[in-house]
Formats: C-alpha cells, structure tokens, sequence
DNA sequence: CTGGATCCGCGATGATACTG
DNA sequence: CAGTATCATCGCGGATCCAG
C-alpha cells in the first residue's frame, strides 16, 4: 500500500510512518509525537497561536477578549506552557497598569505553518466529514 | 468562505491565518478548525490512524496490541468515532470467531498526511522544545 | 475474538474572589 | 491590566464483567 501525501516536500512518507510508529510503541522511550500531540491537544493552545500568528504582538486582554470562550485561567495556563516550550515570549513593561505583551518565537511559528495547513485541511474536507456522520446516524437508526 | 489551497509549507501563512482566525473567532458558526482539533485532541485518534496508515488494513486485536497502553474501551470509542466520521471503514467478517478489519479511507489517508508532517515537525523541533524547558525550569528557581 | 455495559477515580476546567 | 488562589464540577478514561 502506498499513501499520497499532500506535501511534496516530504519523501518516503510510507518509511517515515513507520519510524515514528516504532518510536511511539516499541518502546517506553520519549516519544515526540505524543509530545507533540500532548501539546496540540488542548484546543486553547491551538487558538492561541493562530492568533498570535495573525496578530504578531498581543496583550493578555487582546488575546482574551479575541478567543472565544476562553477563561482567565485557562489562558494564564495556556501560555505559561506555550512560554515554557518556546513557542512564544512573554514581554513585561515594569508599568502601572501592567502590560504585557506575548509574541511567538520562530519556533512557535513553525509550528503555526503547521496549525494553518491543518486548518486548512479541516476547512476543504469538513463537507465530507459532516456527510459521514449524517450517513452513521441514518444507518443506525 | 475561502481557502487558500495549494502547498502551505510557510508562504502566505499570515493571510490564511486570518481568514481562519475570522472563521473561528469572530462569530458563533461551526468551525471547522475546532472540529478537527477536537478529532485528534485525543492522542488515540491520531495513534490509530498513524498505525492504519502503517499497515493498510489491521484487525481489532493488532491495533489492541500495537497501540500502546490504549485499553480496550478506548480503542472501541476512538475506532467508532473515527468510523462516524467517515476516516475509516469497519469490516465486519461474519464468522466465529468474529473477525474485524479497519482500514482508512481516502479521507483517512489525507488527514494521514497531516498528522505525518506534524510527527515530522515534532520530530525535527523536539530539541528545540526540550532545551526551552530546561531553561524554563533555570530561569525560575 | 470483538466488543458492549457499568462503575468510579481523578485530573482538567470553569467560576469566583482577591492582589500588585 | 494581568494575573494568583481556591473551590466545585464534570467528563475522560481505566478496570472489570459480560455477551455473541
């Protein structure tokens, strides 16, 4: 079996799926995909980079206030992990009020270009994955 | 709505940001972007079409036993939810014992796609992050 | 062999109140 | 403005038992 990739840039696909299989299962080593996944996973993280990826700089407020839905805390938390793993610096102005300004780092943005391409994929093919499940649910009932 | 299709690697990335940004933040619509993180927020969604796009086709048990430290129940839950949403096929084989076998779809295949390059990002990246938590860890004690 | 059904603990998350 | 601290909850996910 082959697999068509999208990006062409990438060789040998076939080969690199199985490397990292073996490196996620055959052992009990650290595991960079689930890393990476761990990190991806939480939704907030996610929202967060795109909009500092549209943004550049934002402050707390702006940042809060642009992701819908998010609370205090869980964007305190969210980019005090983002800031740990080096995906985006954190900014203090010694003021009164404070202000505070986040930014991704390159880092951080490579990993946007990778966010975007999967929105992207999510946008072309979400008609066939809402098609799905309406075909599940009639032919379940 | 409109997407920029073609090669993303990292051209263009701030406009498709902002398109999806507006689609996900600035109104109460469906998003698509939050649809497809929900999907492989769940680290076993995105295992198990790593090692379907490995092997083609796999019976219930082979994914049981390659799927490390998946249990049973989740395995039965993340298979289901993958088939609803139409990025893999169950095949039923009507004998005793039962035999079942899961292979992904073309859809599958594409989102495959993604998941690869994003386990390749990690994999290139992963130093990256795992010196920025170590500074991180120095900078605060 | 391939699940379905049930119970339940725990961590993630939201809400709220408070602070420099 | 930009958080910190605390509490309550709620759903994920593991363990277990059962069935076709």
């Amino acid at each position: 079996m082959k697999v068509t990739i999208g990006n062409p840039a990438h060789k040998g696909t076939q080969e690199n799926v199985k490397d990292h299989f073996s490196d996620n299962h055959s052992t009990n080593h650290y595991c960079p995909v689930t890393d990476v996944i761990d990190r991806i996973s939480d939704k907030w993280s996610v929202h967060t980079i795109i909009m500092l990826g549209k943004s550049d700089k934002l402050r707390f407020g702006e940042l809060k206030k642009g992701i819908h839905g998010i609370s205090q805390r869980m964007l305190t938390v969210t980019l005090k992990h983002l800031e740990r793993d080096g995906l985006l610096t954190r900014t203090v102005y010694p003021q009164i009020p404070p202000k505070v300004e986040y930014q991704l780092t390159d880092l951080g943005r490579s990993l946007l270009g990778q966010l975007v391409s999967l929105s992207e994929w999510a946008a072309e093919n979400m008609n066939q994955v809402l098609r799905a499940r309406e075909d599940y649910i009639l032919k379940n009932e």
